[in-house]
DNA sequence: GTCTATACGAAGATAGAC
DNA sequence: GTCTATCTTCGTATAGAC
């Protein structure tokens, strides 16, 4: 999944390239941590077009990265629910943070996380990652209500998954193991399942 | 319940406070904005025992600070648990927290996630989160299986429970609402409640 | 647009007096 | 134990040349 981030690096601009770079050191380091040095070393932009591609500064760039971050993670949810039932999707998102974890050792977890946590001084990031967990929520929600659930229970449902993928990737981190992340798909897979089922009874 | 903390600052010495004034600081600023002069001013404690008190520097206060959030929390989800059936101790867990959320007006959250995203630059922090995490979980585990749960669905629920309280916590931070951790109340009281059931037929 | 140079502040850490 | 003073490094941000 994040692959395609890499990859895609070397046919944009710098500006984008930028943002990128920011994401990616982001969600490893958290937002304090990752310095303009750090992000020109690792996206090799310019030094001296920092000001030119962000007038606002670090939290101009930090706001957008977030923003970006927020918008990719969506994307590859949407692209799974178009090809799976919820309950699947949301097997396969958690499998794509299985990934994330596993290649990096456990150094990378969700910008958009590291966003709201250092968020506090910068209150447009806040904002940001506020916007991209609501989306990553009605994303699931239609899926869910389009597969019969109601509408209340399919947003509770859905703030749980994306709340408990979040919080496991968060505690994988700490303990560097996957098993968090796996007892929490067992059991979004068998809450997933049985709220399908019983919506079409 | 973190109020406890402010009242006992004065009774401690220079030490204790700083560890305590660490962990409210990290909670709401993360480990890297938490500077030596922030928590100096917090804590009231003297600037020249910095050296003196935690001769490995931030990286051992971080450390201990980390710790000592664990453990404060671990008790206050043991007491819940002795007091009342896994679902109703759950509930009161999210509660505490709901409660952090709203006094702080969404400022604060919990430090060892706060340490487990920023402790990629000091290990010991991110291990000391780990076991923090472990030791939330296995509170739930035994009063899980006390109650009839088999072991392996025990420790999956309690994954999940500590998971997504502790994801629906940054949510809710990023929302500035309470409703992402409401939702998950009722999600797991639903959850908790059913395998408790199924448990005792 | 991108460069170099630099201002300015704050961080963590150390030394030596009291 | 605590103080003051200081060192060093690194951060963001700006200015002005090319």
């Amino acid at each position: 999944m994040w692959s395609v981030i890499v990859e895609s690096r070397q046919k944009t601009d710098a500006r984008q390239r930028m943002i990128v770079s920011a994401a990616l050191l982001m969600r490893e380091r958290g937002v304090e941590a990752t310095s303009f040095s750090a992000v020109l070393a690792h996206s090799g932009a310019p030094r001296g077009s920092i000001y030119h591609h962000f007038p606002r500064g670090k939290a101009q760039l930090v706001e957008e990265a977030t923003r970006f971050g927020g918008d990719f993670i969506a994307a590859g949810l949407a692209a799974a629910l178009a090809e799976e039932d919820p309950v699947g999707a949301v097997q396969r998102f958690c499998q794509s943070w299985r990934d994330v974890l596993s290649e990096s050792d456990f150094a990378a977890g969700c910008p958009v996380v590291a966003a709201t946590l250092e968020g506090e001084r910068t209150p447009a990031a806040r904002e940001a990652a506020g916007a991209a967990f609501e989306r990553w929520e009605e994303l699931l929600i239609e899926a869910f209500e389009r597969h019969g659930i109601a509408a209340a229970r399919a947003a509770s449902l859905a703030t749980l998954a994306i709340a408990a993928i979040e919080g496991a990737i968060v505690v994988a981190r700490a303990q560097r193991s996957s098993a968090p992340l796996e007892r929490v798909m067992g059991e979004l897979e068998q809450l997933t399942a049985t709220a399908l089922a019983g919506a079409r009874p």
